[in-house]
DNA sequence: CCGTATCCGTCAAGATACTG
DNA sequence: CAGTATCTTGACGGATACGG
């Protein structure tokens, strides 16, 4: 069993250290799309392809596919095919899923919540580039 | 006073809204480095830019810079400049930036909890591409 | 018809060298 | 020390075409 993360905080894990595979997992989660998609489906349970993407103003198809599919590798989402006419796919997250929309969930109601008081103390704080 | 978010959850304020500030703000604590330096600021306390550059293995200066930039923009990260010899720059969390550690912190250390559970599920779930 | 894969333009990220 | 300027590369995102 791999262990390259010598310098853990925890265990023997560290997001710190470039090459432990728990900062990959961290990128991953902290990522644009991530955390609105675990969020949907914890609220929504099981979903097609076309309801998420609708769900989400602004992601295209591709990058959809990709996130999930990432998702999917992470063991955080399921994929399931069903061979029917019109076709269907549903995503559905997994236990790990579930257990990580807790954190996610936290910082989404974050950023909500604490909009207005950083609006309030830079009316422009969205860069222009 | 611009309200952007109809059909917010809590307030007004949705990040499922492609138009609002909040999810403006969600993109940029959902980020890459983010986590990572306000995490770092919060353990340390105030850090020059060589300090966080070092600390951070994989970042360069440009993306550094830029990433404090935002979070400065966005009042969660003050930017003080000592006109001394050598030049020193100290970045330091303000209130809110110390109040969004809690959430941020919880991601990593899920992040670093569960990496072990989720490589047990899919050995190479790292996607090559 | 629903979802995926391919092509391609744009833009952000990384490397390097240099300045206040 | 703390960035900035410039260039190159590769990822992002949209449109289109394809498979089931």
């Amino acid at each position: 069993m791999a262990r390259p993360c010598p310098n853990g905080r925890h265990d023997h894990h560290d997001v710190y250290s470039a090459t432990c595979p728990c900062r990959a997992l961290l990128d991953l989660l902290a990522n644009k799309w991530s955390a609105l998609i675990i969020g949907l489906l914890d609220d929504h349970g099981p979903m097609r392809f076309t309801a998420v993407q609708t769900a989400l103003p602004g992601v295209g198809a591709k990058m959809l596919t990709q996130t999930l599919r990432r998702l999917e590798a992470a063991s955080l989402v399921t994929r399931t095919i069903y061979a029917e006419v019109p076709p269907r796919v549903e995503y559905e997250l997994t236990d790990l899923g579930v257990d990580v929309s807790g954190p996610l969930g936290a910082l989404r109601a974050w950023a909500e919540d604490n909009v207005d008081r950083i609006e309030a103390l830079d009316g422009n704080w969205l860069q222009p580039t």
